[in-house]
RNA sequence: UGGGGAGUAGCCAAGUGGUAAGGCAGCAGGUUUUGAUCCUGCGUAUCGAGGGUUCGAAUCCUUCCUCCCCAACCA
């Protein structure tokens, strides 16, 4: 098969790639482009960054191009290696391979030079007023804020100030430095914005080396600066935060610390998915507070958690072709999703049997030791090979392949009926075993000897066709069935008094006692399969020798399903 | 009575003055040893609204409306 990737069809450029080759063709930055991927060191990635990460590398890709993986790293209290190590594991299991690994913290000698510049030439000074006096100085949305009473202090006294900032002379708190730009600016962000604060922590990388420590707003311009980044692609909050990264640059008068030209910010939307939240802080409640297991629970949108639920690097990275890249809040259908999940995973699963709610079948025309061994197709594409299976007298069926009073249009079982073992061959309902209480635990059958193989030779036709598996042969397993976790498109939008936790969906797990043929055996975490008929299932990290554990990844496409609901009402 | 953005079908999203791409979802058929896949067909989208310019406007001008972001020593 030679179109199980098809090349992408041509589709028309999106506005971040138009800038790009607008600056390509007039050679702005001599043919280069680089762009950067800055996570905070904070927590896990989830999809969201995984929109990002597709977005700042495939660039690179197409224009010839590489793409920085950069650890913004300017607070120390938050920060740790531990998220260092989950990122770059994310970002290489996605397929990327980035130009160049570096730290904001590797600038910190760099950017206090600068800050020492911009004091020199009058455009920052040290601030002693309180967080708070801050707060009140800066004004709000309609009153204009007004100067500090430090903002004349002369660049000599600044710059000795600042170096016993550095030095330690201070208590945490009592001083910082600031840009001074224009405390009556609409623009909040430039109503003197700080630079640097004093702050005694550990840095997982530096240490105690550094008593101060620079801010976003400063440190991420001037590192991208550093590091000759064309592009600077971020979301879309930090719009009004653009004339400040460029002031700081701009700054710049002599060029002696930035090549040209300078990098250029440019926002686009962040992705947002319905039954989805995506913020760090919900995700990381939703782990502390239980409702998950960990950051890579397979019902979590973490990249960890796609993973071990058991999405592909091809899924996602089309996904985030497809959800395409723009300028406006939206909320993508999770369906979306789904559907690169299925296309890619249609393509690549082997097939397998597996019952999730076993009903036992006793075929009653066929010898206690009776074995047929079966040569299965893996996929239906040949070329994925065959692998063998037996049948027995005694096969499991689907739980909800069997309706003694069948609905309209169904043709799976039913007394009386007759549908296909898929691979082995055709039976037909006549007994129903029930036990004590009612509930039908047994079915006896009859097999056509002739349909070995799944056909009828007198060719009589059979609508349906169940997956099974040999109750001498089948293996035990659990497996693990997600749904959404929340019921709400958008858990975010609460209704007064509410609160987002209210559209958790208490049954986004339940697991099954299932039976699996014997070949899976031999799978290992990680492997993933199409379980005939029920969806793709992956082998769960949990597994252990004996005790299989499956998660399913996203369940097929199931028609009937809403047949079946829209004729029950 | 601040600043910055955005409004094209249920959800994304092309379109850049010449008469509304594509994908997802949905619906209807066909094929099928997965009710899967695959194939075919199906949408009159008041292009947020009004006014204007023009032979012609989603695209230009104008007024208005709606939504999002910003007042951390977070990023």
């Amino acid at each position: 098969m030679t179109d199980v990737n098809p090349a992408p069809e041509p589709r028309s450029l999106h506005f971040i790639e138009e800038i790009v080759e607008a600056d390509l063709a007039s050679a702005k930055h001599a043919g280069r482009v680089l762009t950067r991927f800055p996570p905070e060191p904070n927590g896990y990635l989830h999809i969201g960054h995984a929109k990002s990460i597709c977005l700042n590398f495939g660039l690179a890709m197409r224009y010839g191009g590489g793409t920085n993986l950069r650890f913004d790293d300017t607070n120390p209290t938050k920060e740790d290696v531990e998220y260092v190590d989950s990122i770059r594991e994310d970002v290489e299991w996605l397929g990327f391979k980035w130009a160049g690994e570096f730290y904001a913290s590797d600038y910190f000698q760099k950017l206090y030079d600068y800050a020492e510049y911009l004091v020199q030439t009058g455009k920052a000074y040290v601030c002693d007023l309180s967080e708070a006096e801050i707060r009140e100085y800066r004004g709000n949305f309609h009153a204009p804020g007004k100067d500090s009473p430090f903002r004349t202090r002369s660049p000599e006294e600044n710059l000795e100030l600042f170096r016993r900032m550095k030095a330690g002379e201070f208590e945490d708190g009592a001083k910082v430095l600031r840009a001074k730009i224009d405390m009556q600016s609409g623009n909040m962000n430039l109503r003197d914005p700080l630079m640097y604060r004093i702050r005694r922590s550990q840095h997982h990388r530096t240490g105690d080396d550094w008593l101060i420590y620079p801010l976003y707003d400063y440190a991420h311009g001037v590192s991208d600066a550093i590091e000759g980044i064309s592009h600077s692609i971020c979301t879309l909050e930090f719009e009004d935060h653009r004339p400040l990264y460029e002031w700081f640059l701009e700054q710049d008068l002599e060029g002696k610390f930035f090549q040209r030209p300078l990098p250029r910010q440019i926002e686009f939307a962040r992705l947002n998915l319905t039954y989805t939240v995506m913020s760090k802080r919900r995700l990381l409640e939703l782990v502390n507070e239980g409702h998950v297991k960990h950051w890579d629970d397979p019902r979590m949108p973490t990249i960890c958690g796609l993973r071990r639920r058991g999405y592909t690097p091809e899924s996602l990275r089309a996904f985030a072709e497809r959800v395409g890249v723009a300028k406006r809040d939206s909320l993508t259908d999770v369906a979306l999703l789904e559907h690169t999940l299925r296309e890619d995973l249609e393509q690549t699963a082997p097939r397998r049997m597996a019952v999730l709610r076993p009903l036992k079948v006793v075929i009653t025309n066929m010898a206690p030791a009776e074995r047929h061994e079966l040569e299965v197709p893996n996929h239906p594409d040949p070329l994925h090979g065959t692998r063998s299976l037996f049948l027995s007298r005694e096969v499991f069926i689907e739980g909800e392949d069997f309706e003694e009073v069948p609905p309209k249009k169904w043709f799976r079982l039913a007394p009386g009926a007759e549908v296909r073992l898929k691979g082995a061959c055709l039976i037909r309902c006549d007994e129903v075993i029930k036990n004590a209480a009612g509930e039908v635990v047994e079915l006896r059958c009859a097999w056509d000897p002739a349909s070995l193989g799944g056909d009828a030779p007198d060719g009589r036709k059979v609508r349906g066709t169940l997956h099974w598996v040999s109750a001498a042969h089948a293996l035990n397993a659990e497996v693990r069935l997600y749904d959404r976790l929340f019921t709400a498109a958008n858990p975010m939008d609460v209704p007064e008094g509410g609160d987002w936790r209210d559209t958790l969906n208490p049954d986004s797990l339940t697991v099954c006692a299932a039976k699996v043929e014997a070949s899976l055996g031999a799978a290992k975490p990680g492997d993933r399969f199409q379980f005939e008929r029920l969806g793709y299932f992956c082998v769960d990290a949990d597994t252990r020798p004996g005790a299989m554990v499956f998660n399913r990844t996203v369940a097929l496409k199931d028609s009937w399903a809403k047949v079946d609901a829209q004729s029950k009402g």
